[in-house]
DNA sequence: CTTGGAATGTCAACAAGGCTGACGTATCCT
DNA sequence: AGGATACGTCAGCCTTGTTGACATTCCAAG
């Protein structure tokens, strides 16, 4: 039959393993947002201002257009989120010194706080996976994720890394 | 000093590493949903569309409930998703036999080539990243997300793969 | 046989968070 | 001087989630 595999190594792309895979992504995914998403409800805020939040704590100082690549929604999403942090004061827009356009993003002590309550969470769901799983097992994690990126993303995505040199 | 690691073995736990992992879910996520996203936004659907298409087309003749507690949102959430794909001819609903209560839900011819269309764009990515890979990674991936899923998702999860037998 | 509870469907109202389109202001660069 | 860029904002729309209330249908226990 067409069907056999040429041996045990093509088994992972059969299309019933990757549904499995897919159905993976999706339980885990919902695993993933869980945490940060139960304390996001206790107060008016959603899985949109988590990631606003995150990102601006990740590179302090970015630019609106900055987060809007990276985040990949339109500015009118963005500001509606980016406003709300702001009023309540856990996010601080400063005016660029090089370019007066462009307006520097920092999160504040209580922005801060609230970031490290909501990265607490997703990291120590996260550790226990990991932790698990084990350091191969890891590693072999976060290969396929990269290679599921859009290429756009993965350049972002390393972008950030290489901003924290 | 505290930080220093017993050995490179726990690397992979830092808080640095988590982050990052936290970041490729993110970014991965946002490419596993990009292609059936594109096709559906073609027509009048959306993700939650294709969350019921999927799940009907894994385990056809499922019940509401059941699809309820897999998807988990609420009934008038699904109900009016259902409706349109009823409506549309893609999804048909059945009474139950022994119990008459209950719906079945399978997908008619229509709704399966839909499905199909979906599924294979999705696949294609995942195969892809897959096959960049590597098997060792595949499996380092799936029990990493495993680990990461709620343990009544879990459940679910291999729920659905038991069914198949 | 009656009744309680479960499973399902439906109506209404609302909110979050996406989107497009249009417009205005400040600033920078050529 | 004029075009491009960065940002903010108003208005309106869509999908998809939520709660609450209520009707229907049916199974099962008393």
């Amino acid at each position: 039959m067409a069907e056999v595999q040429s041996g045990e190594s093509l088994l992972f792309l059969t299309d019933e393993q990757l549904r499995q895979g897919i159905e993976a992504m999706f339980f885990a995914y919902r695993g993933f947002t869980a945490d940060p998403d139960r304390i996001l409800a206790t107060m008016a805020y959603g899985r949109a201002h988590h990631r606003a939040i995150h990102f601006i704590a990740r590179s302090p100082g970015t630019t609106v257009n900055n987060l809007l690549s990276i985040l990949g929604v339109t500015k009118q999403s963005l500001n509606r989120v980016l406003r709300t942090l702001i009023e309540d004061g856990l996010v601080e827009s400063r005016q660029g010194t090089s370019d007066r356009r462009e307006r520097h993003l920092t999160l504040t002590e209580a922005g801060a706080a609230l970031e490290r309550t909501l990265s607490d969470a997703q990291r120590a769901r996260m550790r226990a996976a990991y932790r698990s799983a084990g350091p191969e097992a890891v590693a072999g994690f976060r290969q396929v994720l990269e290679a599921m990126m859009d290429p756009e993303m993965r350049r972002k995505y390393h972008a950030i890394r290489e901003a924290d040199i």
